[in-house]
DNA sequence: CATGAATGAGGATTCATTCAT
DNA sequence: CATGAATGAATCCTCATTCAT
């Protein structure tokens, strides 16, 4: 009786865990072939085959074609931002907090860089399920930047003539194009560390109080007009 | 006689006038529709009706839906970059040709509203007729970027350690960023001078060797070859 | 004024030939671009292009694709029918009149090949328009055979057991074969009176009572039943 | 264990045969389209609706409207001739080989009626797949006849002056016009046997040494190697 | 009459989605 | 849950025909 107990609970793990595997088999498959082949350009028969499923499969973890796409976004896409939020609360020094943004962007792209890919394409659609998306849960991201910008401008490092929505999208900008590249040219003559040291180089000295050299810093710091 | 040459050459110029008509009308259209609803999601229906012109009058002058996109960017980015480069011509001084190229990057962008989303949208795509437009032509326009970055290095103003080809890129990303978002929220809130003012003021404070207060500073300024 | 008379009916004849010409021109246009095409894989503008006319021009001498066929079949075949029965007229002997005959075909397909490659292509279709012309006036070519071959009943050198109907049939079907792949291969190897020995050696021992004569002849022949 | 096994082999047997059904229900609805309507005014609507099947489905199992036809010949075609070889192997006179090969075309004519017009509409069609196909593959079925001609020439029965590749084409030619206006007038009038009657008639006397009666004459007959 | 730009109906093909097995 | 055959709506493009010049 109790055998027979264990067999049923362990068939409901074994069920679940099986369904965890082809929801994010499917998922995978998915940033992979959108990357490949742009949103609409993918067919649902390619990730199916992609994600060793067939087509029907697919729409038992999926609602339709859109709903893929905004599932890579929302988990991907979350788990960065979860990544960057626990590493920043750890460290106060705005100088800092940029150097970590930076590099834990570059450092995502690089890793899935397919999940770039279906970023840096499919962030521009217009379609409206997108433009949703991108309005309510994307801005987190970049929210990030402003934070970090107004928090040093309160601590004195930033110039206060610096808009913190504005420099948030030239950063952003900046960092998002550079990765939009990467497959082809830069990779093979940057690494991620030389991209970070040159993103920050410009942006801090660009938005600090002290224009010092990056990154010794210097120490008589005069008020910015 | 010549009433007669006269008239006969009248009615080539008009012909010629009407069909020009045609196909700018259609440009346009497609621009605007693009704009609206992304390249795959517009049908070509919506480009002829906007156009108002049949369907297939659409295709006495382009070849296929790909080519209308090809042809979007090849016209209207073409004005824009011969624009840029006429006005660059005039100007020797590297930070004052950066800040033409903002200026017009964005005073482009936000006159031609649809075709700034048309560029954005679309340079992101990955299908491959796309692809090949962006690396062979759209690069030339970045390609401004570099070359006033690499000027202002030899003439002394700009950091040697900033990396021209990683410098344009991110200068790019943040233009175009910027422009991106334009229609939501920052139109209402910031001019074009400003984000040009906000954006030299980072970068040029960002690359230039002499850590001087923007915009008032460059005292000697010796042609560039 | 007679001068005036004369400019007028002078012009009203160069436009009539104008006309005709231009006419005929696309009949023959329409013919060899038939032939090389298809009735249906055929452009409008292809007719226009290899006739040196503009498409509209050919829709104020036919009123549409159909008509353009029609009138290739109209006009050519009659040329053919006619020149064919003229011939015929002046000879009494039914074995002459076969021979005259085959040779008229297979020299009036030898000199039109587009026309030829038309009639076996498109006498095939089942387009409505085509069916009609096919049943009313086509008839009348193959009813030729027909009628040599009554005659030849009627007099006593041709089998009384051979129906002329189904006789008529497979002579112009083997006729029609045999210059349907002229254009490949047996061009090359056969000329116009060889075959014509070929299928009147064949044909006529097949269907004369005596066979005499044509062309080695044999000397006991029991009579048929 | 081996009733799930012989469950499963039937269903798969049962899936084959559905399948295989579909094939051949949208093959003879397309042939039955096609001899209606021709194949250029056929719609693959037309033909989905005749197989009771949805439009896509055809392109479940033909990759285009010129792969259905060329399919149609491929299967249809390729059954009449097999079926006549294996008759023509057990007979070794050349007179009854003829008969049977004339036999064979009348009766396969007839019982597919759909079958017999798409041969002979589309046969000849200058369409470059269609030419391809039937030069490679139809030259096969006039090939017989050839044969049958050339092995007669070799027993010392058929007329050592006819040349087999224009006798061929005259005898396919004859039956093929013959079939041809079946639908018409000649179905009513003649049957099978009295046209193949007639056909040997003409045929056999026309192209044999010995001018005797047919079908009864035959006295010596060497087999053929 | 001649032109050829413009029209727009029509059709082959694709592919997201469903559903019987 | 898993499958993948079947569906049919949707759309790009062609081309016969028209008509203003």
């Amino acid at each position: 009786m109790l055998f027979h107990s264990f067999i049923y609970l362990l068939s409901i793990v074994l069920f679940w865990m099986k369904a965890e595997n082809k929801h994010s088999k499917i998922i995978s498959a998915a940033t992979k072939v959108f990357a490949k082949k742009g949103f609409f350009t993918a067919r649902i028969s390619d990730i199916a085959k992609e994600a060793k499923v067939a087509d029907g499969t697919i729409y038992l973890y999926f609602n339709n074609k859109y709903d893929i796409l905004l599932s890579v976004f929302e988990e991907e896409v979350g788990k960065i931002v979860e990544n960057t939020e626990n590493l920043l609360i750890a460290e106060a020094d705005p100088h800092k907090q940029l150097e970590i943004f930076v590099t834990q962007h570059l450092m995502a792209m690089k890793k899935n860089r397919h999940l770039a890919e279906v970023i840096q394409i499919e962030l521009r659609q217009t379609h409206k399920v997108i433009k949703e998306y991108r309005d309510n849960k994307f801005s987190k991201y970049t929210g990030i930047i402003a934070e970090i910008i107004k928090n040093g401008q309160l601590a004195g490092i930033f110039r206060l003539d610096i808009k913190p929505d504005l420099a948030k999208r030239a950063f952003f900008g900046a960092l998002d194009e550079i990765s939009r590249v990467w497959n082809s040219s830069l990779e093979t003559n940057y690494s991620v560390e030389e991209i970070t040291a040159q993103m920050l180089s410009i942006f801090l000295t660009g938005i600090q109080t002290t224009p010092s050299t990056f990154p010794e810093q210097v120490f008589f710091l005069p008020s910015q007009p």
